[in-house]
DNA sequence: TTGTATGCGTTATCAG
DNA sequence: CTGATAACGCATACAA
């Protein structure tokens, strides 16, 4: 059987190959009989054209690049899940690509996003300023991240004062006392830096104890043991936190197993509240306080953006649910309402 | 500045662009002068031929595609990671698409794949019988999966013999009633099935507990509650099993924590080991023992079958590094070994 | 060893 | 409204 292309769908059709397309395309108006039946021999003969001769033609990749860290967490996981199905629904493909954080290799994984046609690619990687430059400097393609101004994704503000307001809610519910595990960034203003301000914030207005010993800081790249000496510096036996911030759901899932191994009770003696929701943290028994991130929305967003990107046209997005929820479940509690 | 093709490329290198593209080809012997000439100019305007020209050229696409799971776990996280490495390594690009499990949507993902010139595939979704015959019959595509002949992962095997070993050694540090959860397959010959199939196997040679109640089924896309009850199920108070199996990591770091926050104790009550061997495993406390996958043989073996479909080829790969690895960690003890 | 010319499947321009 | 045809960037058969 011949290869089935435009000119075989023309010559079924009884047409020719112009119409075949001014049919796909809708670029030009067709005749109503002649378009039914150059659809029809379409549907027939399940008639796909090639991308390839598309873009050699001139017409735009419909390929969007991801590149991934490696220490992907499950939050990174699952707003690729729908990064994946919003840019599908657009008629994108999804080309994807690991990376470490040194820049050559960013830059490496750049040129094969470049080699494929690809216009648009969405790193999750925060790029410093001069990196961001540079990548202008050199690239055709453009890269947008989690603080791309196309994004709309407000992220800053929204993680600051989602964690100044977890940490009052708490502070309302007692606790005078609360840990925090934060990370540190290479970036002097990410949005993971902002959680922090948040939680200091919180901290300063509700007149919490502000001892040093009860903060933690660890890398995007933590290993176990950097992890336990912190949670071994906030947890001195006498003076005991009533609650515990984390800076991702995942640190606080180890937290959570290392307090329970060591006799401590959740939510008796200590709350662990986190950020992220990922759905893992409502499996865990006890399931885990968290605030969610809106994922859904932050995928639609920067598929958006990266549409925008792209083509040039705005397509708005609904702001109201771009809303960071504290999820409160079983490892939340009032401290000093549960006998010893 | 005019556009960087072959054609500039050519007309800077004072040749035709059939030399040139010799040189990218090594399809044919070129003069070392002239060869040299052209890897020059090349360079120096950092050229990149399109790959769509040089598919519709007659070419293959380097592009892999890539099915994924909604319901993906760690492990499979992990070998993408490193699928995708390899497929790198080897000049392959990684289209990836996201589909739940319904047929009707894998055949969707299968025609966008097919669309953008993919002539190979893998898929997370362990296909039917009668799914895969469809699939040849109506796609270009070649759509691969674990369980393929070609990707020499003797998956069905392994998983059975590693579960089968991991209980025995259970058994000779004294366990005699040992519980397991299992993954319920649609599939009836899968390596989710192998695993309890070696588990079973074990547990009649060694002569241990046969109860009924201490085996637990659960789907791959469990709820919670569900697994709770088979927990429930297994953790009769008068008659404790001393030790615990579970198909995957994930699911046993769920059952851990249920363990602990009920006031067992992590190995003194209750041993605990799994499957898969995700970098997770060994950071929750106490660290979980498991039969870790040699995800990185598997990459490298599937994307060699990949290419082997892609192009005839065969790249044999090292057979004694597809071990399944016994990893005894701290969630592992010997029973009535400890003060109460 | 090198160059010329053709074709790959599509879009877009220009005539009819 | 429709059809012929020139691009698009590359590989390759054929000619030199």
């Amino acid at each position: 059987m011949a290869n089935i292309d435009i000119k075989f769908i023309a010559k079924k059709s009884g047409c020719s190959i112009a119409t075949v397309s001014r049919v796909i395309n809708r670029s030009k108006p067709v005749s109503e009989k002649l378009q039914k039946r150059v659809v029809d021999t379409i549907r027939k003969y399940n008639y796909n054209p090639s991308v390839h001769a598309q873009y050699l033609a001139g017409k735009k990749s419909k390929l969007f690049g991801f590149i991934m860290t490696n220490y992907i967490n499950q939050y990174q996981l699952l707003l690729f899940r729908y990064l994946n199905e919003f840019a599908c629904k657009m008629g994108y493909g999804c080309i994807i690509r690991y990376c470490n954080s040194g820049f050559e290799e960013k830059l490496e994984a750049l040129r094969e996003l470049e080699i494929r046609g690809i216009e648009v690619c969405f790193s999750l990687f925060l790029p410093s300023r001069e990196e961001e430059a540079y990548i202008k400097e050199h690239f055709r393609i453009k890269v947008c991240h989690m603080q791309s101004p196309e994004m709309r994704l407000n992220i800053m503000e929204k993680n600051e004062s989602s964690v100044y307001e977890t940490i009052c809610y708490l502070a309302q519910l007692g606790h005078r006392r609360i840990g925090g595990i934060f990370c540190i960034d290479e970036m002097d203003d990410s949005f993971l830096i902002a959680r922090k301000r948040g939680f200091l914030r919180a901290v300063k207005q509700m007149q919490l104890d502000q001892e040093e010993s009860l903060i933690g800081q660890i890398h995007g790249d933590y290993e176990k043991s950097s992890l336990i000496s912190v949670i071994e510096k906030i947890f001195v036996p006498q003076k005991l936190p009533t609650a515990l911030f984390c800076f991702s759901d995942e640190v606080a899932i180890e937290v959570m197993s290392w307090i329970m191994k060591h006799g401590y009770r959740i939510p008796e003696d200590v709350s662990v509240v986190s950020f992220d929701g990922i759905p893992f943290s409502e499996r865990i028994t006890p399931s885990l306080s968290t605030i969610s991130q809106p994922v859904e929305y932050q995928a639609k967003s920067i598929i958006n953006g990266m549409l925008y990107l792209q083509d040039g046209v705005e397509r708005p997005c609904d702001e109201k649910e771009n809303e960071y929820l504290l999820q409160i479940r079983d490892s939340v509690g009032i401290p000093g309402h549960y006998e010893k």
